[in-house]
RNA sequence: GGGAGCAUAGCUCAGCCGGUUAGAGCACUUGCCUUACAAGCAAGGGGUCACUGGUUCGAGUCCAGUUGUUCCCACCA
């Protein structure tokens, strides 16, 4: 046993015991046939990404659970890995390129993934070091990269798989393509913002000089590539030029004029400006009518096809085509018009729809069975209402867009054929056409989206497609714990992909949790500078602090605002466990943890209060309601263990009969033990330091067994009993304190009492918690003199203080009357419940015999204070 | 257009299956360095649980509607 300081220090503790932890290899989950696995897989991080609080928030998470899990006898294993993050991680090297002056273009396509690759492992260490300051117990041992020769191996054999299944097909089709980045994202990529802008009036000539068409358009400078007008075919405003041509004004080209039911009448001027590559609305209107194709943007959205426009940027193009229409006479008006834009989700620009040549994974068979689960209930959403949201995405999801014109990912394994032009589509790199057997074959140059790697992550990282032994263990994989923020990402797909390859839910168990906000309520971001760096919270406040704070006082799926000052104040709730437990260790004689033989009054009050804590910390954990659990344990430690329990130890390790003292160091170690187990998972630096010092029968907490309730330790008329006790003593406090009595005059205490025993029991504790200098137990019909004396009034006693200095007759009559009244209103309202017929023969027995109890209570009360009153004169 | 969440103390939030006098942290007031802890102890002040109606013996909790607010989805040119 060693002497420990004063204040906590995390900076001392934190890395020791973090290492500590690896060198037993605690964080290594065996395949135990003796033991039932549990298995959560980490949500990747990019890999050249830094720790933020969101990441904070899901790590610690799951780092409850799993260590919960560990330390109740399962082989707990927690799989980390990372994300190789397709466009984020090429833009941050083109980004590095482009400050040398180079571009990926100068490097050619393997000199660029050399840089990536150097890049990576620069970058990807430091997302590991982070979570490990977080005390994340994950299997180092199975880390895992999304673009590893494992994960490579069951993207390709899925690739291929629903190829032949034709579920993944390659097709022309309007998709969703950011110019910055310069490549096809899916719709789940888009992110759509409200943005002002506006409705331009154009007017089309009818070819036949009859007259002309308006037409209203956000996009002026999609003309370029308009071949048609459509209007509702019940619009009796258009019926006679329908199968008429207009003309596109500054182009010149002549386009028919159609009737389609796509077209709404009431909005606009009920006239719709079809641009079939350049909207996917319109192209459907083009493929049913016959409209001509003609693509005006190219990949990095500037104008192709469209005359004297072309080489402009978009944006450009929309000034200069707009002021040719008006100098032509063409625009009839420009109203403001706010509507939402598609936008990346990495760079922000404005998404263009665009035809295109894309890999896509057909849905909707997929989808049947990612609905059954969750329909089922095979898999859960915690909160539920997550399930909903998922469902309706899956009811309604569209073909899933795969292919990403980059460099940096997982190349498709499809090989295009130059002679016979056949495509080869294999898990092993082609080296010739499978049907025509030329060797002149090319691989498509796309990779796939970062999505579909990730979306294997539950079973690729433990080896599948091989059958592994570690595949056979822990998979399917129980919890999986993310943001909302994502279910259509990454839950979704991997629920389809784990239900299609595997035959098997990938989890049983979707945790939900939401993201965590700046004071103000606002989003962290980069850009608003407002994101507060967990590694310097942890520096500061130390690990425990920050993960307590992120756990506590919010509930699943709710968002969470961030304050630091909360940091503080679970910085101050570590510091007293910290010294509640040097308390304990330094009162200390016995080396083990085992509770004596007989246990006093408080002893069986604190052991039954804990064993109360240990039922409900488990219930909560088991409903994944950890905010709850943290808080329990909170209140426990501070307010039952602290507060009280140990003040009650006071008088007798300070006191001179040995066995009573041995026995308070019994309970007290017992009692702080198990606290120490239930913290853990929450808070394991400060609770590992802790048990390493005082006398424990595991070698490390972490591995501790979590504590079980037990029906020896529970006394639930002790418990009750004590809190009469107590009751005096918060009586007296508040007494003394309304009268200003300093602590350190002391006065005598008479209880007049029916629980004698109880008090008797209990004497020693009034004493020194309520500043007696001595406790004399009478019986509840004591008639002796009291005048001079104070008296305090609790439903179980009177409590006589001499005081007669203090004592103002009329005061005390007054206040004595004052709660009289009140408590007569009390028992009013539990005689008036009671009386009702329907409330005693309608409500449970447990619920109308609490109010009776209530009821005897509050005349107990009423009846001592009468007597306190009778007793003034 | 569809869907969901939230509305509880000055601030930020808990409150599970409806059942004491609605809780916590921070802030506030008063008194204490009581030899584990001033990052502390004790005692307090502060709430018509958004509004209206309903179900019920009983509603912060369940139902319907209203208002405010946040978010998600959707092909509103």
């Amino acid at each position: 046993m060693r002497e420990l300081p004063k204040v906590y220090d995390p900076r001392q503790v934190e890395k020791k015991i973090y290492d500590m932890w690896l060198d037993g290899g605690y964080f290594h989950a065996e395949r135990d046939p003796h033991k039932k696995p549990f298995t959560i897989v980490i949500p990747p991080p990019n890999v050249t990404g830094q720790l933020h609080l969101g990441h904070a928030f899901d790590e610690t998470i799951q780092d409850i659970l799993i260590r919960y899990k560990r330390m109740d006898g399962y082989s707990a294993l927690w799989l980390p890995g990372y994300d190789h993050a397709g466009i984020a991680t090429q833009i941050k090297v083109e980004e590095k390129l482009r400050n040398e002056g180079k571009t990926r273009f100068d490097l050619g396509r393997e000199g660029f993934l050399d840089e990536v690759w150097a890049w990576k492992n620069k970058f990807g260490n430091r997302i590991v070091e982070q979570l490990k300051t977080l005390g994340s117990s994950c299997d180092w041992a199975r880390q895992r990269f999304t673009m590893d020769d494992t994960c490579a191996k069951a993207v390709r054999e899925t690739f291929v798989d629903l190829y032949r299944k034709k579920l993944i097909y390659k097709g022309k089709k309007i998709i969703n393509w950011c110019p910055k980045c310069t490549t096809a994202l899916s719709d789940a990529e888009v992110e759509y913002v409200d943005k002002p802008g506006h409705l331009w009036h154009v007017r089309y000539p009818l070819a036949d000089g009859s007259g002309e068409l308006i037409i209203a358009t956000t996009r002026p400078e999609t003309m370029l590539g308009d071949t048609g007008v459509a209007v509702n075919p019940a619009d009796e405003r258009y019926k006679d030029i329908v199968g008429k041509k207009c003309i596109l004004p500054l182009v010149g080209r002549e386009i028919p004029i159609v009737a389609d039911e796509y077209v709404e009448m009431d909005f606009g001027t009920g006239c719709v400006k079809m641009t079939p590559c350049h909207d996917p609305n319109d192209f459907e209107v083009a493929q049913r009518h016959n409209l001509d194709f003609v693509l005006m943007l190219d990949e990095h959205g500037r104008i192709i096809n469209g005359g004297k426009y072309n080489g402009m940027d978009r944006y450009e193009a929309r000034k200069a085509i707009v002021a040719d229409l008006e100098a032509g006479g063409y625009l009839v008006k420009v109203e403001d018009y706010a509507h939402s834009v598609g936008t990346c989700y990495r760079c922000h620009n404005d998404v263009e729809p665009l035809y295109s040549d894309q890999w896509f994974v057909k849905m909707q068979p997929l989808a049947k069975e990612a609905i059954r689960v969750v329909e089922d209930g095979e898999v859960k959403f915690v909160p539920d209402r997550f399930s909903k949201t998922y469902l309706n995405w899956m009811y309604n999801v569209r073909d899933w867009c795969i292919s990403r014109q980059l460099w940096w990912g997982h190349r498709i394994p499809a090989w295009y054929c130059d002679d016979c032009g056949h495509v080869t589509v294999s898990k092993e790199d082609a080296t010739e056409c499978e049907a025509c057997h030329s060797h002149n074959i090319r691989q498509d140059p796309d990779v796939l989206d970062t999505w579909f790697s990730s979306a294997l992550w539950p079973f690729s990282t433990l080896g599948w497609p091989e059958e592994t032994e570690d595949l056979k263990y822990f998979y399917p994989t129980d919890v999986l714990v993310t943001g909302y923020d994502i279910i259509f990402f990454w839950v979704a797909r991997m629920i389809f992909s784990a239900c299609e390859q595997t035959h098997s839910i990938p989890f049983h168990t979707v945790l939900i949790h939401g993201i965590i906000r700046d004071p103000q309520g606002k989003k962290m971001s980069k850009s608003a500078g407002n994101g507060v760096d967990p590694v310097e919270i942890i520096e500061k406040y130390g690990a425990d602090a920050l993960r307590f704070n992120i756990i506590t006082g919010n509930s699943p799926g709710n968002d969470t605002r961030f304050y630091v000052e909360r940091c503080e104040a679970m910085r101050n709730f570590a510091n007293k466990l910290w010294n509640a437990s040097r308390f304990v260790m330094m009162n200390l004689t016995v080396d083990e943890v085992k509770l004596p033989g007989e246990l006093e009054l408080p002893d069986k009050w604190v052991l039954s209060k804990l064993n109360t804590l240990v039922k409900e910390v488990r219930e909560n954990l088991d409903k994944y309601e950890l905010g709850i659990a943290a808080q329990k344990i909170y209140d426990f430690i501070w307010d039952t263990f602290c507060d009280w329990y140990i003040e009650l130890c006071k008088a007798r390790l300070n006191g001179a009969d040995a066995k009573a003292k041995e026995g308070a160091e019994r309970v007290l170690l017992y009692v702080l033990t198990g606290i120490l187990k239930l913290l853990h998972p929450f808070m394991p630096f400060i609770t590992e330091e802790i048990y390493q010092a005082i006398p424990h029968e595991s070698e490390a907490l972490i591995i501790a067994p979590y504590p079980e309730y037990d029906p020896a330790l529970s006394f639930p008329q002790e418990e009750a009993g004590f809190e009469l006790v107590m009751d005096a003593i918060r009586a007296l406090r508040s007494r003394r304190a309304d009268m200003g009595v300093p602590p350190s005059r002391k006065a005598k205490v008479m209880v007049c009492t029916a629980e004698k025993g109880i008090f008797e029991a209990g004497a020693q504790y009034v004493q020194r918690l309520a500043s007696a200098s001595e406790v004399e137990v009478l019986g509840a019909d004591y008639g002796g003199d009291t005048a001079g004396m104070v008296a305090v009034t609790t439903p179980a006693a009177r409590l006589l203080m001499p005081m007669a200095e203090l004592v103002d007759l009329e005061a005390e009559r007054a206040r004595l009357n004052k709660e009289l009244e009140k408590a007569h209103a009390q028992l009013e309202a539990q005689n008036r419940k009671l009386a009702n017929e329907n409330f005693v023969s309608r409500a449970p027995e447990a619920v109308v015999n609490a109010e009776r109890e209530r009821a005897e209570k509050a005349k107990a009360l009423i009846a001592n204070l009468e007597e306190s009153l009778r007793a003034l004169g």
